[in-house]
RNA sequence: GGUCCGGUAGCUCAAUUGGAUAGAGCAUCAGCCUUCUAAGCUGACGGUUCGGGGUUCGAUUCCCUGCCGGAUCACCA
């Protein structure tokens, strides 16, 4: 089982999200390869004060406005609100005397948090905006996530799951595993494994996050109970947050526990320093898939290659090679490493790139296509020497199988995407020097043709294992 | 302060897990389309692999130490 994704319903996805998508799925097709059966799930956060504050900014100035009256694309509208929400708080703590606690006492963030405790005492009010605002936001997600290409087997909402794990803590209390404080709350030490205290339940008896996390960890053993192996795609940023789960699952003797698994990324940075989306300084995720898909596009038509498509063809291969450049980006890198995005140079379709690697196998399939007019029987094929540049991509091609077998081991797509583009570099090397149909012996024609199509069918494997798609023509 | 991660060409990244002269892309410069798609190919330029010790026949890789950058250590999620 592969977890992924996890988004807030306060605001649309954004350039961290794509990573970890591209990521998780990414990750669930090469295990998938490798003879798996994957199962793919995401947990959505639709509760919690994030959400409450953009209700409460929507309640305050939104006059009604819906995704429908505005336009807007609802996750981005909810997202509007929340920004909306920001600036006021921060407006109203600011004309505020510092003695009357203004980061509580904020009019706006008392709105909201008697919205929470609303919505926690079912007030029907309450719920039913949440229950709209957060449609809006599916609606929005939707469209994104069909955008990017990734889908989930099954969507675990925290609103129904945030109360699990309380009565697994108070069996860990019988048990011994667990102990209670004087004020009530309760606490697992983990000082022996290098680790501090860790509070599970609070004195008030409610939970909390970690709480949360122990309950969807045996529901998901419980809905899928031949899984072998979770993994959680998750920042690296939350790291102390899984060792210190792994560790209490193990405790409360889950023989499973070990078998969860952490794949814990990097950061993507921008130039201009760190993402941060409470100050806008995020890159959202449709703008960028539209920026790239445009640009590819543009680039595409001044090559004026692709005439002889229609209209339909040729914005298919527009996503195709946008998304699929972005998608490339993010995935070459070794995903324990932080990363640089630079919105300037990332859009770069040259060179290290998926398009470099689709044109590639465009070229190939020109090339198919062309010997297929020639009804050439390829059923004996045999050769007796090969060139120096064949027997390079030769090696290449027998490699396949190692690398599959890296990259589910690191849990790293950067590995099958770094063998995808030296496939195609060496094959490039060897099409740019060896002209295939002036060859005149027929054995030699025969085998470069049918080698060519290994390295395009080579090609096609990898990407999709990218969640990349190769055409036909471009 | 404790713990964890990272530091490789001007920039972005690789390096078969300890092996031979550390490789690609971008950028810069010089070449290659009458021939299967030039989003390509060839060449040049570019390195004290952060510094210092150690282990080893051999270290970008392992150990120690220092410096720099980041994350994390909430009765937040």
């Amino acid at each position: 089982m592969v977890e992924y994704s996890s988004p807030n319903t306060n605001k649309p996805l954004h350039l961290g999200h794509l990573r970890n998508n591209f990521l998780g799925w990414s990750i669930s097709e090469i295990f998938s390869a490798s003879g798996y059966n994957v199962h793919k799930v995401q947990i959505i956060n639709d509760r919690g004060i994030h959400i409450c504050k953009s209700m409460a900014a929507w309640k305050l100035f939104g006059n009604g406005e819906t995704p429908q009256s505005s336009g807007l694309k609802g996750d981005h509208l909810v997202g509007k609100y929340y920004v909306k929400f920001d600036q006021v708080y921060k407006e109203q703590m600011a004309s505020m005397d510092p003695k009357a606690d203004p980061e509580k006492n904020a009019p706006i963030m008392k709105l909201a948090s008697e919205m929470l405790i609303q919505w926690e005492a079912k007030d029907p009010e309450t719920i039913s905006l949440w229950k709209i605002m957060n449609g809006w936001v599916y609606e929005g997600f939707d469209k994104t996530y069909q955008r990017m290409g990734v889908d989930f087997e099954k969507l675990y909402y925290e609103s129904n799951t945030y109360l699990l794990g309380k009565e697994e803590v108070l069996k860990g209390v019988e048990s011994g595993v667990f102990f209670k404080k004087d004020d009530g709350s309760i606490w697992v030490d983990l000082t022996n494994d290098g680790l501090d205290q860790k509070v599970l339940l609070r004195s008030d008896g409610t939970s909390v996050y970690i709480t949360q996390d122990i309950g969807t960890a045996i529901l998901r053993f419980r809905d899928f109970p031949k899984i072998s192996r979770q993994v959680y795609t998750v920042g690296n940023e939350q790291e102390y947050h899984f060792k210190v789960l792994f560790l209490i699952l193990a405790k409360l003797g889950y023989s499973w526990a070990k078998e969860c698994y952490h794949l814990s990324y990097g950061m993507v940075d921008l130039p201009t320093g760190k993402m941060k989306s409470r100050e806008g300084t995020v890159v959202d995720a449709d703008d960028l898939m539209q920026e790239m898909v445009n640009d590819f596009a543009e680039e595409t038509k001044q090559r004026g290659k692709i005439e002889e498509l229609s209209e339909a063809e040729q914005k298919e291969l527009f996503e195709m090679g946008g998304i699929g450049a972005l998608k490339y980006f993010l995935l070459k890198v070794d995903p324990k490493k932080r990363m640089l995005f630079d919105p300037v140079e990332s859009i770069a379709l040259q060179g290290h790139t998926a398009p470099f690697i689709q044109y590639t196998h465009a070229r190939i399939r020109a090339l198919i296509r062309k010997a297929d007019t020639m009804q050439l029987d390829m059923g004996s094929l045999s050769i007796s020497s090969l060139e120096p540049l064949e027997r390079d991509v030769l090696l290449v091609i027998t490699q396949y199988p190692q690398k599959l077998a890296e990259a589910a081991r690191e849990y790293a797509p950067s590995v099958i995407a770094n063998y995808a583009y030296d496939l195609a570099k060496g094959y490039n090397q060897f099409y740019q020097s060896i002209a295939i149909f002036t060859e005149t012996d027929a054995s030699k024609l025969k085998f470069r043709i049918a080698f060519s199509q290994v390295v395009a069918d080579l090609l096609k494997k990898s990407m999709w294992l990218l969640g990349i798609s190769v055409p036909e023509k471009m």
